[in-house]
RNA sequence: GGCCCCGUAGCUCAGUGGAUAGAGCAUCAGAUUCCUAAUCUGAGGGUCGCAGGUUCAAAUCCUGCCGGGGUCGCCA
């Protein structure tokens, strides 16, 4: 149950009954009318803007539409107090009992708590990391690893049926690079001296077992054949060593993807697929022959101007046409997503999400042009025909590009470009063996997504006991521990059973025990809306917000030992505030695995 | 130069068109015979970059500036 739901249904029946008894003019447009959560408590529970939104149509004083209204609602059972208030705000107070019906639903949905069925198992592709299969992940990948997964979670919570993607950039010249690179390590496995790595080729430690991996395979059949011999070959078993590598880095972040898509296969095994999804895409006419301009502020002299076969995504906002085939007669790594996108579109997803890095920025008005134009769905814009928004809508499918900022390494205070030649290549399985696999995940996602990142290692490191996420876990582990400590001094002592309270929940009347329930009333809505929005983040801040509250009532037992938990003389409270207790250890537990972090028992 | 993102307390950042704009860190003053002090209570600290506009109501939406960052042909 999600009270805001709940409240505002009564509250648009009370609406329709002033309507039918003339109180309120026929036919208001009631949709912008909303209840939601008071900024300041003090105000009430729950807060009505309906006053103000109806006032002008209804050509009365929002005050006035607001007296009406509380005079109705105040005949709910529920209702203890309908104040109206400000501009009109019509401030709603609930009974005892509302509230500790949310407990007992709590207790109802277990795990499920704050789950809805907003996705309606529409079949959801996230596509996140996607990360060139050249080497191990680096700190620059985990900030769009992290937010896709946790993204992920929350949509699949939410009711979307989430695939889990990874794009690997197996077929363009950075695969001929790192093969070539692989065959040096092979030809030093071999026993040769091979020097200096050369300028233009990987020189990671990294590829070292690759080399005598590759030896162990082939022994020295390879070494003298020419470069068109090995090529291909070394290509894809270097990416069969490499992606393992990534996928355990992955898994120690605890990601783990549902399909791993080859770039390569488009046009592998006497197929082109890349073929295929243009010739679907001339049907829309948006696929010619033509001259591209030359870049304004870029004056280089080889600027070549020929005709090419050009994708017209101007006509969604993008400020150029784009290339799909390249003067030798391959095609464009958009050509390739195009044809990886229509792939997706074909496997019938309903919704696709694509988590970029803020480099890829200008990537977005073409991917965008792509989906409206397959699913003949619309971007939106401004009055100037520029893009309002990074999604498309309408069509067949939609497509929601979600962006995470760079994530700015510093060193000792002092910003630092990675280098691999130099030494100062950060790889995420140096960041999650030193600071841990929680706080990256939480550190990363306790922020907007569009928000810059600074990352400094040794202060990361440093500040590691500091990060917010042991605050929230240790939440979670003194409700473990107060549980534990309830049964111990009551034998036998039972507050829940079968997703039903066994306690008697009317012994909750404290203020403070009645505000954690609030909050805990307020996850629903919490996910609804960080699900909808794309943003993961939100559920970080709440969480933070509901442990802070829990410890500050827990503090409260200090000086008014009365309201702790475990009243020694008193089963039947004990019981009701361990119920209490426990419905709110599962909306921080419910909340954290949304994150993707663990919710521990008990922390010493 | 075009486009995009960001600009809120000393610092790092939240903020769903709503009421007196919040939190953490830092600073200062306090709390531990007490279910875990990895915690809590309090104080000080703001022209929400600037200027217009829309609205009953703007940090939030629109326009124009200013500052910081990113990006800009067939690379991936």
């Amino acid at each position: 149950m999600n009270v805001f739901a709940e409240v505002e249904k009564r509250v648009l029946a009370a609406l329709e009954g002033l309507a039918q008894r003339g109180v309120l003019p026929e036919g208001l447009d009631f949709s912008a009318v909303a209840v939601e959560q008071p900024r300041d408590p003090s105000h009430g529970d729950l807060a009505c803007n309906a006053a103000m939104v109806l006032a002008k149509a209804a050509k009365m004083k929002p005050r006035d539409i607001a007296e009406a209204l509380a005079a109705v609602l105040k005949a709910d059972p529920d209702v203890v107090s309908a104040e109206v208030a400000g501009p009109g705000f019509l401030n709603l107070r609930m009974r005892d009992a509302f509230w500790h019906a949310v407990v007992r639903d709590i207790f109802t949905s277990g795990a499920q708590y704050g789950a809805t069925n907003i996705g309606a198992g529409a079949k959801t592709n996230v596509e996140y990391v996607s990360a060139n299969p050249t080497g191990p992940m680096h700190v620059g990948h985990c900030r769009g690893a992290v937010f896709g997964d946790a993204l992920a979670n929350l949509l699949a919570f939410s009711g979307f049926d989430v695939t889990r993607e990874y794009y690997i950039n197996d077929a363009g010249g950075q695969v001929d690079v790192l093969a070539r690179s692989v065959f040096l390590r092979y030809r030093e496995a071999l026993g040769e001296d091979i020097g200096e790595i050369p300028q233009g080729l990987y020189p990671g430690d990294y590829l070292k077992p690759v080399g005598e991996a590759l030896k162990a395979a082939h022994g020295a059949a390879l070494r003298d054949q020419p470069e068109e011999a090995w090529l291909s070959l070394v290509r894809r078993f270097a990416i069969e060593q490499i992606m393992p590598m990534i996928k355990d880095d992955l898994a120690a972040l605890n990601i783990r993807h549902d399909v791993f898509f080859s770039e390569a296969s488009l046009t592998q095994a006497g197929t082109d697929k890349v073929k295929a999804a243009i010739d679907d895409l001339r049907r829309t006419g948006l696929i010619f022959e033509g001259r591209l301009e030359k870049p304004k502020g870029h004056d280089d002299e080889e600027w070549e101007d020929r005709e090419q076969t050009l994708f017209r995504s101007s006509e969604f906002g993008d400020e150029a046409d784009r290339a799909l085939m390249k003067s030798d007669g391959t095609y464009t790594y958009f050509a390739g997503d195009v044809a990886y996108h229509y792939d997706k579109l074909q496997r019938g997803f309903r919704h696709l999400v694509n988590v970029f890095g803020a480099d890829h920025i200008g990537y977005i008005p073409r991917m965008l042009a792509t989906i409206a134009a397959f699913t003949g769905g619309t971007v939106e814009r401004d009055a100037k025909g520029k893009l309002k928004y990074w999604h498309t809508s309408g069509g067949s499918a939609d497509l929601d590009i979600k962006v995470v900022n760079l994530v700015k390494l510093f060193k000792n205070g002092e910003p630092f470009k990675m280098s691999k030649r130099a030494g100062t290549f950060v790889t995420l399985r140096d960041v999650v063996d030193e600071v841990g696999r929680d706080p990256v995940r939480f550190m990363m996602l306790y922020r907007k997504e569009l928000e810059p990142l600074d990352f400094d290692f040794a202060k990361v490191t440093e500040q590691s006991k500091d990060n917010p996420v042991f605050y929230v876990q240790y939440a979670h582990a003194r409700a473990a521990s107060v549980l534990r400590n309830a049964r111990e001094a009551f034998s036998g002592l039972e507050w829940a059973g079968d997703g039903r309270v066994a306690a008697d929940l009317s012994l909750l009347t404290d203020r403070g025990e009645l505000d954690l329930v609030k909050k805990c009333a307020f996850f629903p809505s919490l996910i609804e809306g960080a699900a909808r929005a794309h943003e993961p983040h939100r559920v970080a801040f709440y969480l933070y917000d509901l442990a802070s509250a829990f410890h500050a009532h827990w503090t409260r037992g200090n000086d008014l030992p009365q309201l702790r938990v475990i009243q020694a003389d008193d089963r039947a409270l004990t019981a009701a505030r361990c119920a209490l207790v426990a419905a709110l250890q599962q909306v921080l537990s419910s909340g954290l695995r949304v994150l993707g972090v663990g919710a521990p028992e008990a922390m010493r």
